[in-house]
DNA sequence: GCAAACTTTCAATAATTATTGAAAGTTTAG
DNA sequence: CTAAACTTTCAATAATTATTGAAAGTTTGC
């Protein structure tokens, strides 16, 4: 597999990728092509590379720099601007991991919290219900804040401290 | 909030929730349905329930038995068939994570394992390619292993063994 | 201030994904 | 074996989501 071609399978696997972690096709591929690029892209060169529109890019980059992934470069007697990525993996694990906990898993939590606070009326029906969903909430919340330790942990934390103790 | 609102709003935030598990929202939706239940329900339960097709339910059923997730329930005297869904949170996590290791991030694993072999030309960003690919690779191994060892242990695994380790 | 260089917005459209419903298939009771 | 009871399949359609492109907006240099 020449150079080419193995950038294509990444750029292309990584952008179906993108639903694993929640974001869209466009988005993912932006990320994998700043990811694997040697330097800042302009708006024109990710255009280019990926095949796909002005207004696209400009809204997927946006997406990016909201979550953080994506930030902005200014670079000197140039009137575009230049987008980089997070390089490092485990910082980039770290904002993904945040983020999500943040959008998606604490408000599910709150509406578990919600539903298995209603008042119990002694059915059986409404004593599953709470039963039920509050194991959900507590395997929710247990998952939740384990992966936000785990990501907090800055260096090496995956191998180094937990790996160890699971082996 | 009575127990119908209650209900309702479990199974909705459950269903447009489904993407964050890797399933759709009718799938998400009769899952969450029986999972409150307090019996096995038919075809024309669920259908009624959450006013979706024969069709629909019909094939998202079948999905939900491929991930192991819901079982048939043969009752005596019954002509129809009936459904149930794992009841225990912790399985039910098990479960969810060992399917979705095995049908996407195994494959990506795969993927990148392949990217990053490629031959090193020596250029900057082939060197690029391979770094940053590989180190995608590790990562994603390492969070794959942990999520298996995780969930491998039956009993109680998330609040006795790993929680007190990261405190 | 003006115009060139660039970016953002957003209504229209395309692509994708989910859902329906009816026909075909299967199982079971008699 | 046959008909009723039930389930599955799948082409058509609907709903959702992503993408385009051109007009409007913004910034910068002169």
């Amino acid at each position: 597999m020449d150079y080419q071609k193995a950038k294509e399978k990444f750029i292309g696997t990584w952008g179906s990728l993108g639903t694993l972690w929640g974001i869209n096709k466009a988005m993912a591929q932006i990320q994998a092509l700043l990811f694997i690029s040697t330097k800042a892209l302009s708006m024109e060169d990710i255009m280019e590379e990926l095949k796909i529109s002005r207004g696209n890019t400009s809204m997927n980059l946006r997406q990016l720099m909201d979550w953080g992934i994506v930030t902005k470069e200014l670079i000197p007697g140039e009137r575009k601007e230049f987008f980089t990525t997070e390089k490092d993996v485990q910082e980039l694990a770290r904002i993904v991991a945040k983020e999500r906990s943040r959008r998606e898993i604490k408000p599910v939590i709150k509406v578990l919290e919600d539903v298995s606070s209603i008042k119990d009326d002694g059915t059986e029906k409404t004593k599953e219900l709470i039963k039920q969903t509050k194991a959900l909430k507590n395997l929710t919340d247990d998952l939740d804040t384990l992966m936000n330790k785990l990501v907090d942990q800055k260096q090496n934390w995956l191998t180094k401290s937990v790996f160890k103790l699971m082996k």
